[in-house]
DNA sequence: ACCTGAACACCGTTCAAGT
DNA sequence: ACCTGAACACCGTTCAAGT
């Protein structure tokens, strides 16, 4: 949309892509999802709102702009394993890990479907995928089961975080609010969300996302005869 | 925070939690998350902006008591079948179908963990994952992955249908774009991407939506040693 | 108990006008 | 080429006032 590729004599002082970007992200870091308005961006810019508009073509752009500022990097770094194994949970470490410091990356990665981070998410995953030898016909599956799966715990850790904040809830408070509603529900029917809300106080987010990234590789490796 | 349950006068022409859910949904079906304002649901409801404070606290309980008009009867038809295998591929082809009428549910359950919506989708599934036999130990990861594959898919089909409206286009059509846009990325460090491209078009999203969860089926019931 | 509708405090985006 | 900042067309939500 906007060229933006050659500097201005003062690349410190002027308005650029990068700086933009950078800005959202710590607005985005501070104040979650909300916090990121055009108002608020110019404003820490030291410019006018419409300034911004020169260099980005809308709200949207910018928010997935941002994050593919976060998962390029993260996708570069996981890569560098080895075995395609280790790799794709190394992928799956460093999309946790990375939402876990801006977790606003979940909803902005569920906005912005075949664009540029999620794409990088699923060029990293593919290539493992065809790295540990998966038939030609299952690799598509696999790859898909995988990013779905990351998806999902993005968009749900993205919108935890942004309930705990805004009802000013730290972890631990959270979860036992959420076990405590869980657990007032009608017995007969939900017996079986009943029966782990006391799980939910002390499980480890960051292992049940890998177990879930090891039964969709264990799926893969061995497959069945379906029906 | 509203009570509604005693009926007044004339149920048909009074303002109701029921009818303004109702409306709600057809306001979503119609034109997608946005189509959904408290302006054109107060005038579809020949009513006050404000008049529907008095029913419902605010748009995002609306918006997850809609998703759960949706959900609820889903899950309860879901879980008619009787073999626990092929109830949670029961569980699956429901969420897609009705994804599939009602696209903005994905977003409604990537905005409300924890809710009534998520939370009967959990238990149908929790109780099959009990049925089909899964140890103590994994049960939590193999409903957790389920879960959080189907909403993965969920948030992206939403996305998707979001995007394609937003642009004017057809599924088929959107679907070339995308993958023309994915072709014309620098080939060496998207290889993958690129060659998957092709596959986009024809792609089946109901039956590839089903392998995903054959593969985590797989994976439960075959979990080999971790490390 | 339930509804009205104007008012409030915001949004994203545009665009004539400046330099 | 790049920026300004007022203006536009919206939002969700509140609340005094009505019935």
């Amino acid at each position: 949309m906007a060229r933006n590729t050659k500097r201005t004599q003062r690349g410190e002082t002027s308005l650029s892509r990068e700086r933009i970007i950078e800005a959202s992200i710590a607005l985005l870091d501070a104040g979650g999802e909300d916090g990121l308005t055009f108002r608020a961006l110019s404003e820490r810019l030291g410019t006018g709102a419409g300034a911004i508009y020169w260099h980005i073509a809308n709200k949207s752009d910018l928010l997935t702009a941002a994050c593919d500022a976060i998962v390029a990097p993260t996708m570069r770094a996981a890569v560098a394993d080895a075995a395609p194994r280790a790799a794709i949970r190394a992928i799956g470490v460093g999309m946790f890990d990375a939402m876990d410091v801006h977790p606003w990356i979940g909803s902005a990665l569920a906005q912005a479907p075949s664009q540029l981070p999620m794409v990088r998410i699923m060029e990293a995953i593919g290539r493992q995928v065809v790295a540990l030898g998966v038939a030609d016909a299952m690799r598509w599956h696999a790859g898909s089961a995988l990013l779905h799966y990351i998806l999902g715990v993005a968009g749900q850790n993205a919108a935890n975080t942004r309930i705990a904040r805004e009802r000013n809830l730290v972890r631990g408070d959270f979860l036992d609010a959420v076990a405590a509603q869980w657990a007032a529900l009608d017995g007969e029917a939900f017996a079986f969300t009943r029966s782990i809300a006391p799980q939910l106080r002390d499980h480890d987010d960051r292992l049940d996302f890998l177990a879930g990234i090891d039964v969709i590789l264990d799926g893969v490796e061995c497959a069945r005869p379906r029906p």
